[in-house]
DNA sequence: TAAAGTTGTAACAATCAATGTTTCAACTTA
DNA sequence: TAAGTTGAAACATTGATTGTTACAACTTTA
């Protein structure tokens, strides 16, 4: 199992929108060439950014631009906003545990505070980077090329 | 997405091997009505566990047993047994960027690292729990019931 | 006002992973 | 030899992911 790729794709579109943004509107069909993925999916994936607040969007003309500052938009608000994990939380577990074994009726109370701990240190790591680090990064290798 | 439910089985599985173990002989059957799973996916499960070297099972006589101590079982050597996450890693990666776009080709050597920090913050917490700290638990709370 | 380009969204298709099911050979013990 | 079990293959079902087609609504410009 995976995360969805939206989540790279949404921080290669931010990218994409800091670095090119001031030289050239900012399609999705420029964005689809760009990742390599369908121009649809980028405006589903516009549209989730845009629902969290990270991105304005321009029906007609066209175009997308950050709606705040670059160290202001973490990676978890990312994963967060196009929904990589959905409620029941990162771990699927076993739906039908026997309510009759000491064990099956237990487990539960048991894992949950553990796999919400697991959870919860995969997106402190990701809370700890913001897009201005990835950005500031992506920057110095164009530089250097 | 989710993790698959395997990772939950496995936890509940060695945790019935555990309490269960001395009293009886842990089937594939029994494990089935405890976890509410399928016999044949319990099967699976034990067959990943047991290459792994955390349980042995028996052929024709059945039951399995913990082939080390539960305080040298981690949750995270339950979940590699189990092949929660493939070669590729937790996040899945859009396949084409465009090499021909300064963020295309880039885009991978800014994040690669970042999203393996990620998954190893989430393995880091699950390889500072053990088995002895699940069972422990779940001891007490069969005690208080 | 008409044309061109764009977003937003719905509906559907294709693919793949997760889980369940059936079946049976090989094994162990009684 | 009979009964119960594991190991494993083959297949079915379901749901999620990604891609595709289509089009109404919108904005800008000519």
């Amino acid at each position: 199992m995976q995360i969805t790729s939206k989540f790279t794709v949404a921080v290669h579109i931010l990218t994409c929108i800091e670095i090119f943004g001031n030289q050239r509107r900012v399609t999705s069909d420029f964005l689809s060439g760009s990742t390599g993925v369908n121009a649809v999916i980028i405006r589903n994936v516009l549209g989730k950014l845009r629902e969290a607040g990270i991105v304005e969007t321009r029906q007609g003309s066209g175009g997308a631009n950050l709606a705040r500052p670059l160290n202001e938009i973490t990676l978890y608000d990312v994963y967060n906003a196009v929904d990589c994990i959905d409620d029941e939380g990162l771990f699927h577990f076993h739906e039908n545990p026997n309510a009759d074994c000491p064990v099956g009726r237990n487990i539960h109370k048991v894992m949950d505070g553990r796999l919400k701990s697991a959870q919860q240190a995969l997106e402190n790591e990701l809370k700890s980077i913001t897009l201005a680090d990835v950005i500031s990064d992506t920057r110095k290798i164009i530089e250097e090329e």
